[in-house]
RNA sequence: GUGGGUGUAGCUCAAUUGGUUAGAGCGCCGGACUGUGACUCCGGAGGCUGGGGGUUCAAGUCCCCUCAUCCACCCCA
């Protein structure tokens, strides 16, 4: 029978997890220093609780599971897998008043998107995300930054860029090409994020075949006329735009200064009054990181003040950032950051003749009770067959009690990487190999 | 959702303008080496050429459909 994978999944073989266990080990231990808490939630979802979040095209990409029975047969959906871990938490949030505020979680899952696959992009992926819930101020959203700023620095990332704006920001320039509502706003902010693609003349044309006029559009390019650092773009928007925009560019100094506390080089930050990030449900402050390379972003999030009130009559602000596990990962292997994988053991116990396997598992279970990784080769074999597996699964050593041993009360312990063999007590063998660093696979 | 590329052994790849029983390297299994891995030598297994249909005397090769995969767009982690 051909068996085939689901398009947009995979096997995860034991290459691939030791990779992601290593950067979901790195960047739990970042959530957990910054005092996040774990939460999990299902995998699936009432339909109703997932749609209208994340706009139009969000909607469109949310795996839905059909009704069992007679529904079902209709086509009709009640159920739907998890797009995010952001509005599963606002449910959670909503559901459990007892959650003292402000509450910071960590959450590592799986989420599902109906979308063509592409390099880095997958239709069963992982999300690495923080939020905190229960803080309006910049602060929580500084945090946010710092959060995935040290977890990228601790996997290695040396060159990376966290792209910043904000909702207020958007939504008035919106209003300066002429937008008057909320989808028009969309769209202007779906034009001007093709900036860096298509140009200025690019977004000029898209605008005014969607039917902005002229000087509302001239009027948004003098807005955006400025080059240099933030701390410049950032003076030339609070000169050119209103109250809600100008709310905006405070917000953003002021997440500056505060990340840049909390120990994030500036130098990385930039301000771009472009980044546009499509759910719907943010409002405030919006970023996204970067690396040279690859398209697409290895991490994005943002503030949503106005999400888990749809769940609840007691809104709460709430920000967060989601780090992408794969992103991470193809940036990582591509680079060349992924540390060398480790043999699964140190020792293999090897087995002789029938008359000694009970004394090899007695040593098996010695050596495991040291602390040494061991393994036992699962049945009685020719010495050369369990040696040359010894050697293709990267262990440094084998331990032999055949028939002489087991006589004298000695171990053959025998050392694949010096090609040397001691016979020797097990106690000394133990000790010998705990003076050891573990084996590292060969190439 | 739109547009393109690619599917040949476990892996990486060959196979004149369509033309005999589809090959190689690595890996795997066995042997030289009946208490010892790597190195060397010898031998072996493994393919409905992703699947289905069509054109042709003849299809891995050309056409259509389908599935998977990769790339770009869209959107996003």
């Amino acid at each position: 029978m051909d068996v085939f994978l689901a398009k947009g999944t995979r096997d995860l073989l034991p290459e691939q997890m030791h990779n992601r266990l290593h950067v979901m080990g790195i960047v739990r231990d970042v959530f957990a220093r910054f005092g996040f808490e774990p939460l999990e939630t299902p995998a699936f979802e009432r339909i109703e609780t997932l749609l209208g979040k994340y706009g139009e095209e969000g909607d469109k990409l949310v795996f839905k599971i059909l009704e069992r029975g007679e529904g079902g047969r209709e086509g009709k959906a009640d159920l739907a897998l998890r797009y995010d871990l952001t509005v599963p938490l606002a449910r959670v949030m909503a559901m459990h008043p007892e959650i003292r505020l402000p509450f910071r979680r960590w959450q590592m899952q799986p989420v599902w998107r109906a979308e063509r696959p592409q390099k880095g992009r997958f239709r069963e992926f992982w999300q690495c995300d923080v939020d905190i819930v229960g803080a309006a101020g910049p602060l929580p959203d500084a945090e946010c930054v710092a959060v995935v700023d040290t977890a990228l620095r601790e996997l290695g990332f040396t060159s990376y860029t966290i792209r910043m704006n904000d909702r207020r920001i958007l939504s008035d320039l919106a209003k300066r090409a002429g937008a008057t509502d909320t989808k028009q706003e969309m769209s202007v902010l779906i034009a001007l994020d093709k900036l860096d693609k298509i140009g200025k003349d690019g977004v000029s044309a898209e605008l005014e075949r969607m039917g902005f006029a002229a000087d509302g559009v001239a009027a948004l390019w003098a807005a955006l006329a400025v080059e240099g650092g933030n701390a410049v773009v950032l003076d030339h928007l609070e000169r050119s735009l209103d109250d809600r925009g100008r709310e905006g560019v405070a917000t953003l100094r002021r997440v500056l200064e505060a990340a840049e506390a909390l120990g994030v080089d500036l130098a990385r930050v930039q301000i771009d009054p472009t980044l546009a990030r499509g759910l719907d449900y943010y409002t405030g402050p919006v970023f996204e990181t970067v690396v040279p390379n690859f398209s697409g972003s290895i991490s994005g999030g943002g503030r949503y003040d106005g999400l888990i009130g749809m769940f609840s009559s007691k809104p709460m602000p709430a920000v967060g950032v989601a780090l992408g596990l794969e992103r991470i990962l193809v940036v990582m292997e591509e680079l060349g950051m992924l540390p060398k994988a480790q043999a699964a053991a140190d020792v293999l116990v090897l087995l002789f003749d029938e008359t000694t396997v009970i004394d090899a598992l007695r040593v098996a279970a010695r050596l495991r009770a040291a602390g040494v990784r061991a393994e036992t080769f699962p049945e009685v074999a020719k010495l050369g067959k369990q040696f040359k597996h010894a050697d293709a699964r990267g262990y440094r050593w084998t331990i032999l009690a055949g028939p002489d041993e087991v006589a004298k009360g000695v171990v053959a312990l025998k050392d694949l990487r010096e090609g040397q063999q001691h016979t020797l007590p097990l106690d000394q063998a133990i000790a010998t190999i705990l003076g050891t660093t573990p084996a590292v696979l060969p190439p």
